[in-house]
RNA sequence: GGGAGCAUAGCUCAGCUGGGAGAGCAUCUGCCUUACAAGCAGAGGGUCACAGGUUCGAGCCCUGUUGCUCCCACCA
């Protein structure tokens, strides 16, 4: 047998184990008709950097969902896989670029692709290592990259699909322009955040008359492509207006004032300047009265030739510029500050500008429509349940998605212009010809996908899709789906109207929405605060198991929570607990030790307890994970490990091995082996390693504790009466200690005792436990205490009262003083049960069991009252 | 402007379909009782944010108020 150290050090036997459950290929799941499928796809981390804190929680659920259904005899299988993340990772590699003073237009599209798929080796690579290291058991052999063959597969089969069924289609839109990223983004990718800035009032002369109409603008400089101004139809101050025309500032074009409902009368002035290449919502008042477009912005958010004296200037310059030739050419009316939101890029933080350009669209009201009734009619269920309203509503205020990408690493757009005829040819697969004219002088589109878009598809890509592969069918639909709230729009949403539309089938039944980890002061961790937390240090210092469990039991699913190293502290030392009671139960086996559950004749009334106790906690913490539970679930387990088992079972267990009767060494033992090797199993989920660690330690324990059956609840333990028994006995040695620890008692201090109860022959059984825990020298069970009471002290509860001589413990002042306190405990008890039972609206209509639990307390609590009553009596 | 969450012991948080509030850490007391001082045995500490309501009974359900946080939204 293996000699267990004094301090569990998780370092080393974590990753011999991990090695050890691959060598086994225990992660890797069969298609096996004679099992359910479980299934769920790991959200793919972005090859961009390493695993932070929030995914150290994503991957613990998602293990602990897995590790759980293949104990419960499921086909249990947890794709992984990363993410080429598009725009993130293309920053990232033109930054690293920069700083060796390179561009990505100097390196060339080719080069810079190679470039690319280093750092998906580099970093893909590095993330893998990360997710071993906490322990995820998930199938490698199964793992995907957005970008691999099979997923690009899928994402060109799609793109072709949806254009021909005309859910895609390129148009010139506004769309949200990063100047810095050089690429539009979608409205999602935008983030908005509050900035002090300013109303410019300026006044466009009426032509024809010397009136002027105030408007009022946060981005003065866009007026240099204004094509209108509009008032609303009905606003009495401006009907004269409506068709006349306006010249407008420094530019001196001449552009109408359109009627529009769009204005809202009471903002403002109730005039708005409309530049249709701008603004969204320009755009499409720009559309119904059919104004032109005049975009004066390039890519680089400089103002364009259309800007006449202005082009070149940078937006900010060119605001600057316009301000003050407005107020030299007494245009300008008033400034004021104003706050107001700035749209910024979800990447580099840039203020992103609306500009007209064009794109590839995907139509979003058909595709959502039925993605909205899956969750209402309950074919997908979000926990906790509040999650479905955001997803609601999200995806009935969806508008078109922008899905091409002015970027190079990610999927290509499988569109071809035909430079002839000008067709556009959408084909999964390369043409070599113009699908119209025949012309062979075709071009692809230079732009690449959302990256989202390939993400959308991953539940089923990864399985083999648009393939109908076993694996595909057999595990398809998956079923859990594990994800932050933060994500919900981004990719849940797209996930769910992508799967109902391909496949025919919700991609998940579930979708488990947990929070964010936040710092020990409740911040965002972040890298410009420096806040971070690795979870790779964490598991250095603590342990994989401990970062797992903190996790967990950490907070409520769906809510965030606050990452500290006391957590984890705590976390470690439940392990190093565990750890020295599995050490505790080796060293006290023989060589020749045979496991297995004693005869129920051999049991006692302490094993009898005990073992009810494990089939109770069997049962309630299958129904928390039943009921994505994880975190009470845990703490249940941790309760009765540390409650329950060390602190009595084995504390019960040192007399018995010691006792020199054989017999009841042997049952003591196993009943310990079996308990830990059952709670070894409840708790593995959420600790694999530690309780593969022990577990295979056991003597007759499999090679694994991976595919071990799943404990159950069964008739077989159902101790009922013992439960109750030895829980009284428990209740009386917890009273004594207290009497003791309140008198200053020594613990080395041993008493003799007697145990006055209407049924001695349960406490008699248990006699061995109150000496040892109630540190008696000597136990009389008795069901009518005869002696001398007044040289006693008197511990009572509800089934026995303890009687101790006094002489042995400690004066009589202090006694009296005890029993005054505990007087006063016990009559503000009666008081308050027969105050509840003195309610006649109680009696009448509570459920007659709560109504016979309060008697029973009050009959209790009487006795004891009485008892002290005798005790302070006989001391008088 | 809309939606959501949170408010419980000094701190961080649990609390399942309403039956008289728990844990960890911290504090205090006593213990190296041969598994574990990363431990053991105890103790103190809470008008469950506030105000109403439903109920025999509310931390839990309903209404309102206050404070903090987040998400969404084109108010030029």
């Amino acid at each position: 047998m293996k000699e267990l150290e004094k301090i569990y050090n998780p370092s080393q036997v974590e990753d011999a184990t991990y090695d050890f459950w691959q060598k086994g290929n225990y992660f890797h799941a069969q298609i096996d008709p004679n099992k359910k499928p479980y299934t769920i796809v790991m959200p793919p981390p972005n090859i961009t950097g390493q695993l932070h804190m929030g995914h150290a929680m994503d991957e613990t659920f998602q293990d602990i969902l897995i590790r759980v259904k293949r104990m419960q005899g499921y086909a249990a299988l947890w794709i992984p896989g990363t993410d080429h993340a598009s725009i993130a990772t293309e920053a990232r590699i033109v930054a690293a670029m920069a700083e060796e003073g390179i561009t990505k237009e100097e390196l060339g599209r080719e080069k810079f692709l190679e470039r690319a798929w280093q750092w998906k080796e580099q970093y893909g690579g590095r993330i893998v290592e990360q997710l071993k290291k906490l322990g995820s058991s998930c199938d490698w052999q199964r793992e995907r990259f957005t970008m691999d063959e099979g997923c690009s597969k899928a994402v060109n089969h799609v793109f072709e699909k949806l254009y021909n069924q005309g859910l895609l289609y390129r148009g010139e839109r506004i769309i949200n322009w990063c100047p810095h990223c050089h690429t539009s983004i979608s409205d999602a990718e935008v983030e908005y955040e509050e900035q002090q800035g300013f109303f410019w009032h300026i006044n466009y002369p009426v032509k024809g008359s010397n009136e002027v109409v105030e408007i009022a603008t946060t981005r003065p400089e866009t007026m240099l492509g204004d094509t209108a101004v509009a008032v609303h139809p009905e606003d009495e101050r401006y009907q004269h207006l409506i068709g006349k025309t306006v010249i407008l500032p420094l530019v001196g074009r001449e552009i109408p004032v359109v009627a529009d409902a769009y204005v809202d009368r009471e903002f403002g002035t109730g005039v708005v300047k409309i530049t249709p290449a701008h603004d969204p919502n320009d755009f499409e008042v720009g559309a119904r009265h059919k104004l032109p477009l005049i975009r004066v912005m390039d890519d680089d958010a400089k103002i364009n030739q259309n800007g006449g004296k202005y082009a070149g200037l940078d937006r900010y310059d060119a605001r600057k510029a316009v301000v003050d030739d407005l107020q030299a050419g007494g245009y300008l009316a008033k400034i004021e500050p104003h706050t107001h939101n700035v749209g910024t890029c979800y990447r580099c933080g840039t203020t992103v500008e609306p500009i007209v350009s064009m794109q590839w669209f995907v139509k979003m009201v058909p595709l959502a429509k039925p993605a909205i009734e899956a969750v209402k009619d309950g074919s997908i269920r979000y926990v906790p349940e509040r999650f479905a309203k955001t997803y609601m509503h999200w995806m009935e205020n969806t508008r078109d998605w922008c899905v091409s990408r002015q970027l190079w690493w990610g999927h290509r757009i499988p569109a071809w212009y035909c430079e002839d005829c000008g067709e556009i040819t959408v084909s999964a697969t390369p043409p070599t010809k113009c699908g119209k004219c025949g012309s062979s002088k075709i071009h692809q589109d230079e732009d690449t996908l959302d990256t989202w878009f390939s993400s959308a598809l991953w539940p089923f890509s990864t399985l083999g899709w648009p393939e109908k592969t076993p694996d595909f069918n057999y595990f398809y639909p998956t079923n859990t789906l594990v994800t932050a709230y933060d994500i919900i729009g981004f990719w849940v949403s797209r996930m769910i109207f992508s799967g109902l539309h391909y496949t025919g089938q919700a991609p998940f039944n579930t979708v488990l929405i947990h929070g964010l980890v936040r710092d020990a002061e409740g911040r965002k961790m972040s890298k410009s605060l420096g806040n971070g937390i690795d979870p790779l240090e964490i598991i250095e210092e603590y342990g994989a198991d401990a970062l797992r469990f903190t996790l967990v039991t950490g907070s409520t699913l769906g809510n965030d929570m606050r990452f500290s190293d006391e957590k984890v502290k705590a976390s470690r030392n439940f392990a190093n607990k565990l750890w020295n009671a599995a050490r505790f139960v080796l060293m006290n086996l023989p060589e020749d030790f045979t496991p297995g559950l004693p005869d129920e004749a051999d049991l006692d009334l302490s094993d009898k307890w005990a073992l009810a106790l494990f089939n109770e906690l069997a049962a309630n913490v299958t129904e928390n994970l039943d009921k994505f539970e994880m975190g009470l679930a845990a703490q249940k387990v941790y309760d009765f490990i540390w409650d329950v088992y060390c602190d009595w079972i084995i504390e019960i267990s040192k007399p018995r091995l010691n006792s020199g009767n054989p017999k009841e060494a042997d049952v003591a033992r196993r009943v310990l082996v079996w308990l830990l090797s059952g709670a070894l199993k409840l708790l593995h989920p959420f600790m694999p390693f530690i309780t593969e660690e022990i577990y295979r330690a056991l003597p007759g324990s499999a090679e694994t504790i991976m595919t071990q059956k799943w404990p159950e609840q069964t008739q077989e333990l159902a101790f009922t009466a013992e439960q109750k028994a030895f829980g009284e006995v428990i209740e009386l040695v917890r009273a004594v200690r207290v009497a003791r620890a309140e008198m200053n008692t020594h613990p080395a201090k041993r008493t003799n005792m007697i145990v006055e109860t209407s049924h001695p022959e349960a406490f008699e059984a248990a006699v061995n436990v109150i000496e040892k825990l109630g540190f008696a020298q000597s136990v009389l069970c008795v069901p009518r205490f005869m002696g001398d009471a007044a040289s006693m002290v008197k511990v009572a509860t509800p089934a026995a009262t303890a009687y101790l001589p006094m002489a042995e413990l400690i004066d009589r002042e202090k006694e009296l003083e005890r029993l005054a306190k505990e007087l006063a405990g016990a009559e503000k008890e009666v008081a308050a049960l027969s105050g509840r039972l003195g309610n006649a609206g109680f009696v009448e209509k509570a459920p007659a069991h709560v109504v016979q639990d309060i008697k029973d307390k009050l009959t209790n609590a009487q006795d004891k009252l009485a008892k002290i009553q005798e005790g302070i009596a006989a001391l008088q």
